[in-house]
RNA sequence: CGCGGGGUGGAGCAGAGGUAGCUCGUCGGGCUCAUAACCCGAAGGUCAUAGGUUCGAAUCCUGUCCCCGCAA
């Protein structure tokens, strides 16, 4: 037992999502038979107000843990990490959410591979906000895809895959959250037999579903038009929680919206009615009834608070 | 020292040198089939904190802590 030889693993990732595979791959290390022996993740970047350096989410655990750390700017450029990488002789590489295109030639390193967790039932949001985009195009469900990594972006043989239901209440905060909880279980179940050749993978192209590709948010895309219909507002409010949140203007200040709801009715696109349970504003279609709402400078607050201390808001409007 | 807003009864806000006010909530009472309705009454605040200026400070000055928006 005590002389078997140790899977050696490097983990890459950066943000809370990656953070539930990384403890259970670190936690499950020596009934495994594995060893995480090191973590690359993103440097530490400038965050927050006063812009000090905050490391990420998989770095502190790994700070935590004693897990040496690895923090290169770039894979292409820094040949140097490339080596010490090589150095450390993975067998594995396990990567969640890193943020940097691996390069071939740190694809090659690990003897048995480099396998990827991605948020979605591939071949379906390929790309860099698969949660996000799922819950902006109203899916009612997406999943969790173990996959085998190629040069291309999210396109390797798939492994393994789960469902997971996207409710009516859920954020993209609330389901990354789920789905990392559920890659991370998947993760385990699937490396034993993966390591063991137990596993065959699947080509995409034989999986069901059509390719589509998710890009970077941008903040912008969390401005509301309220031509737009009630339904895709209410989308946004869910899928740009945490960041960038759903906001539109009033008094030509940031306005944010973090939670609503469609209700029957019209009114004029961006103009508050009050309505006998609440509060409204005109889309291109239907109304969006308001919940929780944040005006600059202010922590978020129920529609009811909002308005005792803004009386005159029914029947200004709002946008551009 | 990245830029900016703010900390006032349970909540959201107003007040900007003379010891606090509004809306909501809470409690008691009334009315109602009923209501995020209405009527009457009440409780509840060392105005973030430390120091300073002043006859007098929530209001002016200085330090500290905390919250939030932008930027990254």
């Amino acid at each position: 037992m005590k002389n078997l030889p140790l899977t050696r693993i490097v983990f890459m990732g950066t943000p809370a999502f990656a953070v539930p595979a990384l403890r259970s791959l670190h936690e499950r290390a020596q009934a495994q038979a594995w060893q995480v022996v090191a973590v690359v993740t993103q440097p530490d970047r400038p965050a927050g107000r006063g812009n000090k350096l905050v490391p990420g989410p998989v770095k502190q655990y790994a700070l935590e843990q004693n897990i040496p750390v690895l923090q290169p700017a770039s894979l292409r450029k820094q040949p140097e990490i490339v080596n010490e990488l090589r150095s450390l002789a993975p067998d594995l590489l396990v990567v969640a959410a890193y943020g940097l295109i691996l390069p071939k030639n740190v694809l090659q390193i690990p003897t048995a591979g480099a396998i990827n967790i991605h948020a979605s039932l591939l071949p379906a949001y390929r790309g860099a906000s698969p949660i996000a985009t799922a819950i902006l195009d109203g899916q009612d469900e997406t999943g969790v895809s173990i996959m085998l990594m190629d040069e291309g972006m999210d396109t390797g043989p798939v492994l393994a895959q789960v469902h997971q239901p996207i409710g009516p209440d859920d954020t993209t905060a609330s389901l990354t959250a789920r789905l990392a909880d559920q890659g991370a279980e998947l993760l385990l179940a699937t490396l034993p037999r993966w390591l063991a050749g137990d596993l065959p993978p699947v080509a995409q192209a034989d999986l069901l579903g059509a390719v589509s590709i998710c890009r970077v948010m941008a903040k912008e895309a969390g401005l509301v038009d309220w031509r737009q219909p009630a339904a895709q507002i209410e989308r946004m409010t869910r899928a740009y929680t945490p960041w960038p949140s759903a906001f539109t203007t009033w008094r030509n200040e940031v306005f944010k919206i973090w939670q609503a709801e469609v209700l029957p009715g019209h009114a004029e696109p961006g103009l508050i009615v009050a309505l006998p349970t609440g509060v409204a504003v005109g889309t291109g279609d239907q109304l969006l009834g308001l919940g929780v709402v944040q005006p600059a400078g202010k922590r978020r607050m129920d529609m009811r608070s909002f308005l005792n201390g803004a009386p005159d808001f029914v029947g200004s409007q709002l946008g551009i």
